[in-house]
Formats: C-alpha cells, sequence, structure tokens
DNA sequence: TTGTCGATTGAG
DNA sequence: TCAATCGACAAT
C-alpha cells in the first residue's frame, strides 16, 4: 500500500521484549465496548516490565495464576488489582512461554469522554481522565475480568485499532517502582498533557521514627 | 494460616 | 504527607 500513516497491526509485532514493545504502543489507539459503552483513547505513557530479568515485574519469580496471561501469547490483556482499590491494564509481549508486559500508564480520551467521566471523579480535569495508569484502566471500564482478552481481535471488546508510526519520545526510570530503579523503562510522548508525574518508588516504612535526615 | 507490601490515588 | 483497602505471595 502507498504510504499509510499507520503501522501493519501484526502480532509479531509484540513479540518481542517489552523493551521494543513499548515505544511501539506509543501513540496506539485503544478502543473499549465494555459494558456497550464505546471509549477510544491514545496512548501517551508506558513503561516496560521484562520477565525473569526484572525484579520490579510480577513475572519475575515465575508463573502464578495472577499473572499466567504474562507467559502466554503477546496481545494480549493482564489487568492486576493494586494498593485494594485500583486495577492497572497491561498489554503483553514476547512470544509464548516467555514473560513480558508493557503497562498503560496514561492516554488521551479521543472517543467516549463521557462515558470515561462517569466512571472516574467527577473532580478530575478533562485532560487527565485517564492520567496514570488506575484512571487510564477506570476510563475504559477494565478490570481482572477482562485480563487475557486479544487485543488484536477484531471482535474483541477491548483492542489495539492503529498502532502510530515510530515518532519521538522521551525515556525515564519507572514510576513508584523500587526495585530496579535505575532502569530508564519509562517511555512517553513529548507534550502530553496527560503524561503523569515522577515518582520515586519505595516502601513506606512502618514507625518511621522521626527520621528527618536533617542535619 | 499469618503478615507484609504493593507497577496508586486523592484528600489534608 | 498519609490513609484507604485487599489480593498475592512469602514466611510461619
Amino acid at each position: 500500500m502507498g504510504r499509510s500513516s499507520r503501522v501493519n497491526l501484526d502480532r509479531d509485532a509484540l513479540a518481542g521484549p517489552a523493551l521494543d514493545v513499548a515505544p511501539l504502543l506509543l501513540g496506539a489507539v485503544l478502543v473499549s465496548e465494555v459494558g456497550g459503552v464505546r471509549v477510544a483513547c491514545r496512548v501517551t505513557e508506558v513503561e516496560a516490565y521484562e520477565g525473569a530479568q526484572d525484579p520490579a515485574s510480577h513475572a519475575f519469580r515465575g508463573p502464578t495464576p495472577r499473572n499466567e496471561v504474562m507467559f502466554g501469547e503477546a496481545g494480549h490483556l493482564y489487568c492486576y488489582f493494586v494498593y485494594g482499590m485500583h486495577w492497572c491494564a497491561n498489554v503483553t509481549a514476547q512470544q509464548a512461554g516467555t514473560a513480558a508486559a508493557v503497562l498503560l500508564r496514561a492516554a488521551e480520551i479521543l472517543d467516549g469522554e463521557p462515558a470515561a467521566r462517569a466512571r472516574t471523579r467527577t473532580a478530575t480535569p478533562p485532560g487527565k481522565l485517564a492520567s496514570g495508569p488506575a484512571r487510564l484502566a477506570r476510563s475504559l471500564g477494565l478490570t481482572g475480568s477482562h485480563t487475557g482478552l486479544d487485543l488484536l481481535a477484531a471482535g474483541s471488546p477491548v483492542r489495539i485499532a492503529e498502532l502510530a508510526p515510530p515518532g519521538e519520545y522521551l525515556t525515564g526510570p519507572r514510576v513508584g517502582v523500587a526495585a530496579a530503579a535505575e532502569h530508564p523503562w519509562r517511555f512517553w510522548l513529548p507534550d502530553a498533557p496527560s503524561v503523569s508525574a515522577y515518582r520515586p518508588g519505595g516502601r513506606r516504612r512502618a514507625g518511621r521514627t522521626r527520621q528527618t535526615g536533617q542535619p
């Protein structure tokens, strides 16, 4: 075909390391028809999570019922529950047998904003409805029940509609991640208002006495 | 079976 | 800066 503004969307493109797949997903259009409501968004920020080599990955310690889908075929949805109240969504990468996933951290709503707004806090500013992984998942109505969905299947209620041509992007350390914090495995589009703010990882220490650390 | 901690968010 | 809130998983 002639010069298409889109990139061929085939599973092989997603079947590599998360580090390679993550930038591919920047600018991708994601469509959700969960609950009979259509919400479309454009991905602006992602993070790569590998398998056995990545201590911050859910798959680091091998397969479990929760992370099973990460070990499957690329291009499927992996949603996990965190902090007792939030869902976050990933796109699986690598070939079957090897774990990897790309966390969807932020997006801008292209279509169905009223529906997205209805799902999120009414106080959320318009451009920030899908800013942050939990808000992104909530805007699209994604929960653990959607884990395993094939994002490349035409009939899937959640799917990747198109990939954007490779473009400029920035990288930095992953947000809220303590392990392997030195790796710049977060990718985002420049000048995207929806991109979330960086926050270093690290656990809160219980009973941390007034450790001001100040002289 | 128990305890710790988390790929976050929003309020104070 | 901190509480909310509960599932996963490692350690008993």
